[in-house]
DNA sequence: CGCGGAATTGAAAATACTCAAAATTAGTGG
DNA sequence: CCACTAATTTTGAGTATTTTCAATTCCGCG
């Protein structure tokens, strides 16, 4: 009986009631399993919950949501963005497989931003409260969460910098340099890939406006640094936009 | 014997030496121990190294430098800043008695910000390796570092929604109100307190220059929103900075 | 084919920056 | 304690970057 309900569940169309298994994941190797042997990961995997499916411009979880669960990314991309009480949003970042999403929420029983769904995506759920069980008994996953959790830290102390120090025009190199290297990290093309955010979301992200966002975009074009198609970019010349993003050459308009 | 050294370390002056006592200090309730019962408390204060001394200017640590402790701040205040390769500089942020330093390391063996005091401050050094191994024994001690981390997130994404949205003078209110409500926390002045920081230091924080920063103070003392004499600041209207610094006021030119 | 959202482009305006000079404050040594 | 020097802060004027507003254009989709 309930093998059957298994085997349904396998074959048809509700993938959603799949239980994870993160060792047959694609992503294990950057998300949180890294490093752990192999019984490590089944006791993880026991505690997973189920995949998420999110559709396109469907929220994962909202500002105020109860804090249940992690969500790991099995693929797709979201955006994740602050609100402040009057109403102005902030994009803090956007995330691509085997990138964690809630933990800001872990200081409240909460979560303090919107997580959306940039394209059709999965998760899978990770029930907090049971992976603090599993941390007193595999302390490997307990540094990796840690390193992790810090590696958020420090991603937005970076973009603190972008924000408070850059021109637009090397925010935006920072951008496509950034994209550029986390693709290549997970065994994509580092100078061929789409962008699965809007312009107005980018210039939001930057501290822009979308005005500015395809201003720069055309210019970038126009310099031969790149090529656009709609959300397809080429990067032409990685290396100028390098010292863009880096800070160590600049742009002189022609 | 024993109880003799303890007493001449108390009475003397080399007050470095001592070790540090969450029992005893005021920070307790806002700091790493909070919510822990005496008997986990004592088996922390096992673990926390000396007392450590930084004079005003002097770093408490560098970037690169190797990651072996955070550190709690007993008293005094620093500022953390985040330094790119082409040496642009951001303060990441302002921290008081209380509060946690170093949590951005742990992703790495090293640190990635700067921490430099503000004035003569004390901290207490939290040897990371040993709160590990505390972590297994104490589930509300990881609970709550946990906590920590996470509103650390959180705080920065603030930040990146100010210096994101936000124009000057409502960065500038922010700031006075994010103060204010620090300082009422640790039971002082919500009004009247000094600023421990240049006005460069603020600028920079705030994405601004520091004349943009002379400029909003000058304005809002013309205001008659504040009284500033060198860095002591009184706050006269904190109902009209908590409105501006919510967005639902805004400035008028006179 | 036409509608609607998204993106591009241009021109004018605003905000904050740069540069420069003056004023104030802090630090140092006599 | 005072005087001198260096550092920080303030203020002004002109400038630059990015925004705002407006008008098209492009593209997907029914």
């Amino acid at each position: 009986m309930s093998s059957q309900v298994s085997y349904v569940a396998h074959s048809a169309l509700n993938v959603s009631a799949l239980k994870a298994s993160c060792a047959n994941c694609s992503m294990h190797q950057l998300c949180l399993p890294m490093g752990l042997d192999d019984n490590d990961i089944s006791r993880l995997d026991q505690i997973i919950g189920r995949r998420r499916r999110v559709a396109r411009d469907e929220s994962l979880y909202r500002m105020g949501d109860s804090f249940q669960n992690l969500y790991a990314i099995r693929f797709g991309h979201f955006k994740t963005s602050h609100m402040n009480p009057s109403g102005e949003q902030q994009i803090t970042g956007f995330q691509m497989a085997g990138e964690l999403l809630g933990m800001d929420a872990i200081s409240g029983d909460h979560h303090h931003c919107d997580a959306i769904a940039l394209e059709d995506s999965e998760v899978c759920e990770i029930p907090f409260a049971r992976l603090e069980e599993l941390f007193g008994h595999i302390p490997t996953l307990l540094r990796h969460f840690h390193r992790m959790m810090s590696q958020e830290i420090t991603r937005e102390q970076s973009v603190m910098l972008l924000l408070g120090n850059m021109r637009a025009e090397q925010r935006f190199a920072v951008f496509l340099v950034n994209l550029s290297s986390r693709y290549a990290a997970r065994g994509y093309s580092s100078t061929n890939f789409q962008l699965r955010m809007s312009r107005e979301d980018i210039g939001n992200y930057l501290g822009l406006t979308i005005e500015s966002i395809s201003r720069l975009l055309s210019r970038f074009k126009k310099q031969g640094w790149l090529k656009v198609d709609k959300r397809e970019v080429e990067l032409i010349a990685p290396a100028k936009l390098k010292a863009l993003a880096a800070g160590t050459e600049h742009y002189e308009p022609i």
